[in-house]
RNA sequence: CCGGGUGUAGCGCAGCUGGUAGCGCGCCUGCUUUGGGAGCAGGAUGCCGCAGGUUCGAAUCCUGUCACUCGGACCA
């Protein structure tokens, strides 16, 4: 490829609003296009990356004995009312009509469309274990996309789906997926990324992972114990702190003035949060009557995603006028609310001495002996984990990193395979329904992870493994035509060898040096009147910047051998 | 969806106490230059996001609207 006819442009400024740098390189680089809000173009260098990651993720699916397929991108409403997820997903599923005014939606996910291809043509559980996948766009109506590809609307995306006989098969089978996309991640020059236990929200099923890129700049919160294997992500994560108890009393009403918040309530009785009762309400979406309210120690936090999962039902923050609720007086002693769903943390379990509302203004309760005084309340884990709290295996202190999910595989059992009556017969000539599991990977989203990691100062640092190119060509002084006609030949005999971007421009050394690092190729290769003199070319690694000076004869071989030993380090 | 910010040349931005638009980079032509974003000379490029209002007159003031963006809610 030559540089002068590359459709994009390097720039010198990206706009002030671009403050993510995988985001800010790949468009001053000339990588991406904005067309709109969450949807981009792909310019030829990052869909040659793009194709790579892709060819990397075939082999690897295909070791498993992956069956490569290709879904559609729209399908009808029927097909996801049987699964139930027409009504259950919200707006980020495009839904439409054709011309015939019949309800369609754009893919987000193909659960639906593997158990439709698997139901009528698998029959026998002689044919399974097996595993289906493709690569695909998908579109997902996100309410914000942010921080260019890493979250956006339109984007490629592998997904693969198993299909089992029974759970031990499954777990076997979804180690396998585990293991491979351990693999994935370090074939494609990714570092800090780590397996966590997640949440399996939409897609149903009981075990779910998550791959994370740990990164400043990731969406997510991940607890992880730096001395056992415990790793989560916030939205699971398993609070286990001691539960403190305060000095036993009886029940008192204490007045308390206008204190409301857990900060003015302590700083009037002179206490510690960790002595206190905070009441915290939701409202059940689509159920305007009902309310839940969550009692939980001062200090902490609602994990409101362990909430969702124990209520069952999305929750919301709650309007708290038509209730009859004090707010900032609400206590768990004589509270009388219809319609309401009372929960407990755990962290409040057993424990006395603790204050909390009154239900009437300007009053709390100290004295509560949650055992004596409430002994019918139910506890659950319902706390966020703090960085710091105890580790649920070995009781060591967590601490809490942020992530970009980069992977997921869940265990999804036989959510879709009985929703949608697929079954195959067994041995003994009964019908059961499969159990599955379903493996994603953005593909984008990858890409812009790995520039995110692997970027400096200067610009883009590519692994060789996913490189746009190999090689950058980058001769200085074309005007001059001993350079010139060196320049044709080498062109030739590097194209033959490498995967080769032949920046061919007529402009001062500044330039062109500069972005053959801002775009990050791996290897450049600079030959000028100086270097020709004693018949050399200059090989310049990007990663760390070194300098080998070789005869010209001598440049093929020491550059496959840069080359492979680059992608042995990432084939391990 | 809630809250903040910004829309002016291809890109980055100034102009905003009203008088019909400017800077840097880039682009085109010519000459000189050439190992870290060169110099000189000449040239092209704007529905000042859109609509309405105030005014003799609006990029500038007012109202609405759309888009983009940041924080948050949400996120297979």
């Amino acid at each position: 490829m030559r540089l002068s006819k590359l459709v994009g442009e390097r720039l010198k400024d990206a706009s002030s609003g671009t403050n993510v740098k995988s985001h800010n390189y790949l468009l001053r680089a000339g990588y991406l296009k904005q067309v709109c809000n969450g949807i981009f173009t792909m310019l030829t260098p990052a869909q040659l990356i793009n194709l790579k990651i892709q060819n990397i993720i075939r082999q690897e699916m295909n070791a498993l004995g992956g069956q490569e397929v290709l879904f559609p991108v729209v399908m009808p409403r029927e097909m996801w009312e049987k699964s139930g997820r027409y009504n259950s997903i919200g707006q980020e599923m495009v839904r439409f009509k054709d011309r015939n005014d019949h309800d369609m939606l754009l893919g987000m996910t193909h659960e639906e469309a593997a158990v439709h291809l698997c139901q009528n043509t698998i029959k026998s559980y002689d044919q399974l274990p097996f595993m289906i996948y493709q690569i695909q766009t998908k579109f997902r109506d996100e309410a914000r996309p942010r921080a260019g590809l890493i979250r956006v609307k339109e984007f490629t995306m592998k997904d693969a789906y198993s299909f089992h006989t029974d759970k031990k098969e499954l777990q076997n089978f979804y180690q396998k997926v585990y293991d491979a996309y351990n693999r994935i991640f370090k074939r494609i020059g990714m570092k800090k990324f780590i397996a966590v236990k997640s949440d399996t929200g939409m897609m149903g099923g009981d075990i779910a992972h998550e791959f994370m890129l740990l990164t400043d700049i990731g969406e997510d919160s991940i607890v992880i114990c730096p001395h056992c294997d415990y790793k989560a992500n916030m939205e699971v994560a398993v609070s286990t702190e001691d539960t403190i108890s305060f000095e036993d009393s009886s029940i008192k009403e204490v007045y308390t003035s206008n204190a409301k918040s857990i900060e003015e309530v302590c700083n009037y009785l002179k206490i510690k949060p960790q002595q206190t009762i905070k009441a915290v309400c939701y409202a059940i979406v689509g159920d305007d009557k009902n309310t839940v309210i969550v009692f939980i120690r001062g200090d902490k936090e609602v994990n409101e995603a362990k909430l969702k999962r124990i209520v069952g039902k999305e929750i919301a923050v709650k309007d708290l006028s038509e209730t009859g609720l004090v707010k900032g007086n609400i206590g768990c002693l004589n509270l009388q609310v219809k319609d309401c769903q009372i929960l407990f943390d755990k962290s409040l379990e057993n424990t006395c001495g603790m204050v909390t509302g009154a239900n009437k203004e300007e009053y709390h309760i100290s004295g509560i002996n949650l055992k004596r005084d409430i002994p019918d309340a139910k506890y659950y884990d319902l706390a966020k984990v703090k960085e710091g709290e105890k580790c649920p295996i070995c009781g060591k202190p967590l601490t809490i990193e942020r992530g970009i999910e980069i992977g997921n595989i869940f265990q999804l059992g036989t959510k879709y395979t009985k929703s949608m009556e697929m079954t195959i017969t067994m041995p003994d000539g009964k019908p059961i329904n499969p159990l599955m599991a379903c493996y994603g990977i953005g593909v984008g989203r990858a890409l812009a992870s790995v520039a995110e990691e692997s970027s400096d100062a200067k610009g883009l640092v590519w692994p060789i493994s996913i490189a746009p190119w190999q090689v950058y060509f980058c001769p200085l002084r074309l005007d001059d035509e001993n350079v010139k006609t060196q320049a044709e030949k080498l062109e030739k005999s590097l194209a033959k060898e490498f995967e080769l971007l032949y920046d061919d421009r007529n402009l001062s050394a500044g330039i062109k040096l500069t972005d053959s690092e801002l775009m990050g190729i791996p290897f450049r290769v600079v030959i000028s009147p100086r270097s020709l003199q004693n018949e050399e070319a200059e090989i310049t690694i990007r990663k760390s910047g070194e300098k080998i000076m070789v005869k010209l004869c001598e440049l093929n071989n020491t550059l496959h051998d840069l080359i492979n030993k680059e992608m042995e380090e990432l084939n391990g």
